[in-house]
DNA sequence: TCATTTAATTTAACCCTTAAAAAATTACAT
DNA sequence: ATGTAATTTTTTAAGGGTTAAATTAAATGA
């Protein structure tokens, strides 16, 4: 993190075995200190010694010792089983999009205590409004606790170290600047990052998609890629997500796009387009007011009866996916892909057509066959995502922090 | 490297501090003890104690303390200059290209003492039979010595780990497994690389792209792109390179690229394509016979002189980088570009049409003004990349290796 | 020749880890 | 009851690495 030394003194060695510790207890939950010394592939004096030190700072704590204690043969002086204190610090995980704010208060054991959830047209607010109506939001908690830090999956693009949103669809210019603002009003952490990098990290904690490689795919607002490489989050240059949505679909006239350029793979897949589309609108202008879930799921509805607009509406979404999908398996390798959001509710009803584009567009292969999946709840993962962020964040700081 | 602890122990420690020492040296050349106690921001103590290992080990030396000592101020015991041991170890840093491979030795100072070059048709030769080429070469040098790694650059897919060539044009399907026999037979590491990525690395280590992010795009036989981000060559899923030559400029029945698919970006920017455009060749078909730099060159020439073919096959290259760039700067934000290799030598032609084409399609910016710079010779690059990858192993090998 | 100055080495103290010994705590057999 | 075995946790002693401070080394200049 900080441009400071690297580990070449026996205090950082310190330091990184406390952050072994700490991340075996994260891991796997409850665990006694020789499991703890077995897991970490530390001595039994050290883990002592250690989480001496994290009991009395209150990271860790003492289980209940109920009767049923695992593992522990029957035999000799039974195993104390420790556990991250729940109490240690808290984590506010948050989903900010066009019309509305969500909040979920996490604690130190990564467990959903409360959720508050807002509506609000944010573009219409700059960023100082944006920080305080956030922490009036806070009130809502059914538990009145200090968050050491928050975490914000916005749709956009997201500078790598969480400080900085560089461009967002929802957000006015002042609008982007809330983070800072929110930092010093809460005296917290505040980290802002994209939404689809933030749904991507939940679903790598996820049995089904741990194997480390998949991008997920959020077809909501706007259409989003997280990737997941090598079980290692992808960061691009600057920005957090790979901007799947502004790939470049259909030359020269094409539909219109929220970014004010014409023929964007999000002109044809997103909410609004395939709104636009269903309903015969003119493809060169934005539409008149916000297209709601509502909206969506009632074409997608339309759809499944047959043939008309709705039906070719996501079709044409389908093929735009698929050429995004073809570009980006060029650059990385195919991998398979997780789709979120509400537009994720027709994929068996696009999935032929994103094949098809996708197996034109793409070079190396004759025939790709991509394992394509699809989540229902694009908020949940984001705001798991963004606790998981939060989370990670605590443990850094409890190990190397100050 | 190996899945071992990380650091925990006072003897990992003394191996940071190693790396840290060596790493000083590597960049700073000639350095008293006191010099680089500040440099690596270490203890006078360790540095004596670190030293004097090195010294007994034979991977740094001390140096002719002529009369001129710079920094060391008049009064005082004067400082001794250490420097690495250009006799400690060697790297053999290569290229391979579709009709050559061309080797040079480089010492563990980093200075070039002898290069090899032989024609041959790599196509044409299984992987056993390219690894014994290579040995032979070897006594071409005018030294005779055992160099510990070979660093080879290839057209192509290589495995991140430098151990696998995935794909590559310019060799057979047995070809592309010559590193393990190079090794078995030179008993010495091998390691694969990017062409394209090893020029980004040289160029890296320049003043003038030091700044840290730039893509370095290869011209030639296709077309390659090393990209560097924050001063970290950034590397892909599997693949070393993102392939911007493949990725799709036309739809549907465009030029024939060389991996079999149509409409490529290499299929009208590479010397085949540029050639194939200027004679008035079928675009469907691949050239009979290999272009060779003399071709290219004669192309140009013409282009030159005005309207004509020639002209024309160069705008169309322009066009499809162009292309592929805005595609890249969708997804890694825009970067500045250094054009290498026997096509970058018609930047000039090309200019208008890669920005006219890259404004066309890039999206988030009105208009985009990038930087665009040429250098002359690709094949000085990759070597001299690939000699940092292999001196880079040679520093760690001697920190932490055994 | 000697004081001054700067570089390099040595020394002593400190911190952290580990292996081994000791202590703690429980089950079970007699 | 009581002793023994089993198992976990803590304590201890040794070992290795670092640093600040003291010491030694090497050169200049009066």
């Amino acid at each position: 993190m900080s441009k400071t030394k690297e580990v070449y003194l026996s205090d950082d060695v310190r330091k990184q075995n406390r952050f072994r510790i700490i991340s075996q207890f994260r891991l796997h939950g409850k665990k006694s200190r020789t499991e703890i010394s077995k897991l970490a592939d530390l001595s039994a004096g050290t883990v002592t010694n250690v989480s001496t030190m994290l009991l009395e700072e209150g990271m860790i704590r003492v289980c209940d010792q109920d009767a049923s204690n695992p593992s522990s043969s029957s035999h000799g002086r039974p195993r104390v089983q420790l556990e991250l204190n729940p109490n240690y610090k808290f984590v506010v995980a948050g989903s900010l999009t066009f019309n509305s704010i969500s909040l979920s208060l996490f604690d130190y054991l990564g467990d959903k205590i409360s959720t508050v959830q807002e509506k609000v047209m944010l573009e219409t607010m700059d960023g100082d409004e944006i920080a305080e109506f956030i922490l009036l939001m806070l009130k809502g908690f059914d538990v009145e606790v200090a968050p050491s830090i928050f975490v914000l999956g916005v749709q956009g693009l997201t500078k790598n170290n969480g400080k900085e949103i560089l461009w967002s669809p929802i957000l006015s210019e002042s609008g982007m600047k809330f983070a800072e603002r929110l930092s010093q009003i809460s005296n917290a952490e505040v980290t802002v990052a994209n939404d689809s990098a933030m749904i991507a990290r939940s679903l790598s904690k996820d049995k089904a998609y741990a194997d480390g490689t998949f991008g997920a795919v959020l077809m909501s607002y706007g259409i989003g890629l997280g990737l997941y490489i090598d079980g290692q989050p992808f960061q691009g240059a600057k920005s957090s997500a790979s901007e799947l949505g502004h790939i470049s679909f259909k030359d020269g006239d094409g539909a219109l796009c929220r970014c004010k350029k014409h023929g964007c793979v999000e002109a044809y897949a997103s909410d609004y387009a395939i709104w636009r589309r269903a309903k015969g609108l003119d493809p060169h202008a934005l539409p008149d007011r916000p297209v709601t879930s509502e909206d969506i799921a009632q074409i997608i509805e339309d759809a499944r009866q047959g043939e008309g607009p709705a039906r070719e509406a996501i079709r044409e979404a389908g093929r735009a996916i698929g050429f995004g999908l073809a570009i980006m398996f060029g650059l990385f390798d195919a991998f398979p892909v997780v789709f979120v959001g509400r537009g994720a509710q027709a994929l068996d009803l696009m999935d032929e057509e994103i094949r098809k584009s996708l197996n034109e567009h793409f070079r190396f292969h004759d025939q790709l066959d991509i394992n394509f999946t699809k989540e229902s709840d694009a908020l949940i993962h984001v705001e798991n995502g963004s606790s998981i962020v939060g989370l990670e964040w605590l443990d850094q700081q409890a190990a190397f922090g100050a």
